[in-house]
DNA sequence: ACCTGAACACCGTTCAAGT
DNA sequence: ACCTGAACACCGTTCAAGT
């Protein structure tokens, strides 16, 4: 039950198969390398099956050899959320600020939005681990994104104490949002876009009668307009807040 | 690095020490007991320290003797949120209904509140473990409590598909800002009522002017008015959408 | 019936040694 | 300079054996 899909693999040691030795990529080993390496192990096998060793033999590479680049697993897993910080940040950069306070907010959320889809099974580290400091609030957690909130919102007219209070109300709305529909979309959907979320055995249901009169709203898939009305009631709450 | 606190700890065989046995409790074996002892063990060392063996030793009981009553580690950790979920219940239901059903919702948010502050280690925990069915949202992630908010909620006149509905919003909210300000707590605070949150080191903030500036509003701990501020908000969002 | 010893297949991590 | 072999101290889990 520890290694459902760990298979051995044999791998004739002599022969280097068809043309090209394929089985070890071997790249120059590079701290970004091994980083975007562990992106892409997670996103296809899942943070539990992250492991040092099959990292390293992902990379053609013992275990021990990730150790000259970073200093631990711990480290690793901070760099990949660090990954997703810049992936965002690239993301958001390349188009406009919005024309108004409310287009910027909108804006980010989408691209933050995008990003926990397009990772679901890294999203939740983005929300769990410990942040540097504890103010400093997923999902927008590094130094650099929170600097760049506050003063995208002081060029839209936002004075301190308003920001502030934007960041917090902002960050608590993604967390909740995102992490609830990361973690519904890593329980290895088929299809990303089906409407329909999987239903438990329909036997454990017998005792609960409203949910099973309910069953059809409930495993109804509503995240997007979920995410857009509580999106648009967050920002006309700041909007009276403001005024 | 892996194991700062583990301390080997001699204890010498023979002698039972002073007066009664004390090492191992040896209260006999029972699911609900070991549960319990998880529930403990985390709250007081972290859920990275959990492990089996430690849990077993804790229970006067090689690691190997648990799994006469749970089928793994997995299970265990699932029991735990159980558990939680049955505090929760109990810490409910002794008190009335609500006179309202806004009275009702602000009673279930703040005792799900002190639960996620009474066990900080553990709520993320409930935050995000895989839930047996993606509708099933945390944190209150049991049929029964599913089930039970329902029913509340169609005993003070709501309909199905606003039940629905406040249950979906409701989840989103309580998790936000749950998990954010239990990931917080946990950061081994020694006096939880300190309103300052712990600063990193003054230097690396150099290259961020606004954060300088804002180091004071943004270090303030100000989770019990933004938890109350946003349950209003919530409500009122939840009134107007229902006429 | 309930627990344990021994074993297995893994972990992360260190460090002296190889190239 | 960069990687590896061997080793250490752990894991979770299984199972035959003890009481």
């Amino acid at each position: 039950m520890t290694d459902d899909d760990t298979e051995e693999q044999p791998i004739q040691p002599g022969s280097s198969g068809p043309g090209l030795s394929e089985r070890p990529p071997r790249r120059p080993l590079d701290q970004a390398l091994i980083v975007r390496e562990a992106v892409d192990f997670i996103d296809e096998n899942g943070r539990e099956q992250l492991t040092m060793r099959r990292l390293g033999a992902r990379l053609g590479v013992e275990a021990m050899a990730l150790y000259r680049y970073l200093p631990g697993r711990e480290a690793l897993l901070d760099c990949v959320v660090e990954a997703l910080m810049d992936e965002l940040y690239d993301a958001t950069m390349t188009g406009e600020y919005g024309s108004s306070w409310q287009e910027y907010l909108q804006q980010l959320a989408h691209s933050v939005r995008e990003l926990a889809l397009a990772h679901p099974r890294i999203f939740p580290l983005v929300a769990s681990r410990p942040p540097a400091a504890p103010w400093l609030r997923p999902p927008l957690r590094s130094l650099r994104w929170v600097e760049e909130f506050l003063t995208g919102l002081a060029r839209h007219g936002f004075n301190d104490a308003d920001s502030v209070l934007a960041y917090r109300t902002f960050s608590t709305f993604l967390l909740g949002h995102l992490l609830l529909e990361s973690t519904a979309m890593s329980g290895e959907s088929i299809s990303p876009e089906d409407d329909e979320l999987p239903t438990p055995d329909h036997q454990d249901l017998s005792e609960y009668p409203r949910l099973l009169r309910l069953e059809g709203p409930l495993t109804q898939n509503a995240f997007a307009e979920e995410f857009d009305d509580a999106l648009e009631d967050l920002i006309r709450r700041i909007e009276i807040s403001r005024s």
